[in-house]
DNA sequence: CCAAAAGTGTTGCTAATACACCCATGT
DNA sequence: ACATGGGTGTATTAGCAACACTTTTGG
């Protein structure tokens, strides 16, 4: 009943995130790449960059590989979204999924590449994916937008230091509605989550921005007794 | 890179919640089954309720099993909590366990069956436990404080019609703190998540309390697109 | 009548909203 | 000078916590 090996096979996906100007309009918006699949099950459909699980890697490094291999992006933030594993979610063998999501910054974004199997789309208005992948994409941006609420996600699409305009632009984009300048401020200045820096932002023809920046300790008490939640590693040593 | 068979083996496993009466100072505390280990490794140790996933089973299926193969309960809340994936979590093999939590009535917890290798522990003061299980209830138990505080699965502990009072004493049980019983009779009331029945409850040596129904439409907004989320199925039928 | 819990009313504080207004810069 | 966003002030409102008070039962 124990050490019998299963006949289930594990993967791991991730729904990634960026901002980007729509090509149109020009307001900002969310949008994830996705891979072309090039074999049987759904040859030629869109799905989720992923694969099957190294017996030598966590969950969570098996998510940030495949998404470096994919996109070449490295995430700010990654954190487990949902295990999906109903029996017929995948014809041909029975596969659980272990999906994550991942907030990439926006100037990565754009330098990310995009190739003949590797296509951004804007979140909201993806096409019929492979699998199951268009629930766990709805799923997934229905976490966004409910975190961004409650959490300080949003600094994980900007840079190590932004103003507070940048970070509202973030807030609208992804809740899809404006903000009031005013209260915005008072609302991320009086919890805490941000810092202020000595530097003030000029250039744009008008007044000076003071550049803020992320403050990791407080918003690490909200997240509960597993570990860090956010970056897999700073790590930036060779490898 | 796609079809070959993975040396990982992937379980899953279940904490339970019940509320019982302590039996010392006689305060309603939330309490949960474990079971021993009777094989390698952690022999002797108590441990979560779960096993290998069948290949012919849902993750919830499965987990709704063994939770009633061991403790004989069937769980009025069912939710996935999280997967635990760590390279070195068991020793002697890879093991991504995939966990859910539930809930279960008070009442059916007092039935419910205590063998040798089958026992009730306080839920805040558990032993050392095998695997990463500690981890695994800390979350789970932060994840149900948290919960309670902004969904309505307070209901799950109480039977079909409750009071108000009832459904207060399941708040203050695990949040471990007295509420004031105008305040939230307000709040439960305002928040549409209880319906009150025609019935009162009479008996106590005070004025008798209107009865109450869970309004099950009101709080499936707040889910998610993910499916029910709530009872794993109402189904009676014969099995 | 009294104890005890059910249920209602009121007050005061805090936080969110809406919006008026001043500030500092580039052109 | 003036347009533009940065930043402050303020009045209104909604929600919540604290607590006084009334109601209805069993004893």
């Amino acid at each position: 009943m124990a050490a019998h090996a299963t006949d289930v096979s594990l993967a791991v996906s991730t729904v990634i995130f960026a901002l980007r100007p729509h090509p149109e309009t020009g307001r900002m918006t969310v949008w994830m790449p996705l891979v072309r699949r090039i074999r049987e099950p759904f040859v030629g459909k869109w799905a989720l960059p992923g694969g099957p699980l190294e017996p030598d890697e966590d969950l969570a490094e098996s998510a940030a590989r495949t998404l470096a291999e994919t996109t070449l992006l490295t995430p700010q933030y990654l954190e487990q979204l949902y295990a999906f594993g109903n029996i017929d979610r995948s014809p041909g063998g029975r596969v659980v999924s272990i999906v994550y999501w991942a907030l990439v910054r926006s100037e990565e974004a754009d330098v990310a590449v995009e190739t003949e199997n590797v296509r951004w789309f804007e979140a909201d208005s993806v096409p019929e994916l492979a699998f199951d992948h268009n629930l766990i994409v709805e799923y997934a941006l229905w976490r966004l937008r409910n975190k961004l609420e409650y959490s300080s996600i949003a600094h994980a699409f900007v840079g190590d230091t932004f103003t507070l305009s940048e970070l509202r632009e973030v807030h609208e984009a992804v809740l899809q509605k404006p903000l009031d300048p005013a209260n915005f401020r008072r609302q991320i200045e009086g919890s805490g989550q941000v810092v202020p820096t000595e530097h003030l932002q000029t250039g744009g023809r008008h007044r000076p921005a003071r550049l803020y920046r992320y403050n990791r300790a407080a918003s690490d008490e909200n997240n509960g007794p597993l570990p860090s939640r956010s970056l897999p590693g700073r790590t930036q040593g060779a490898s």
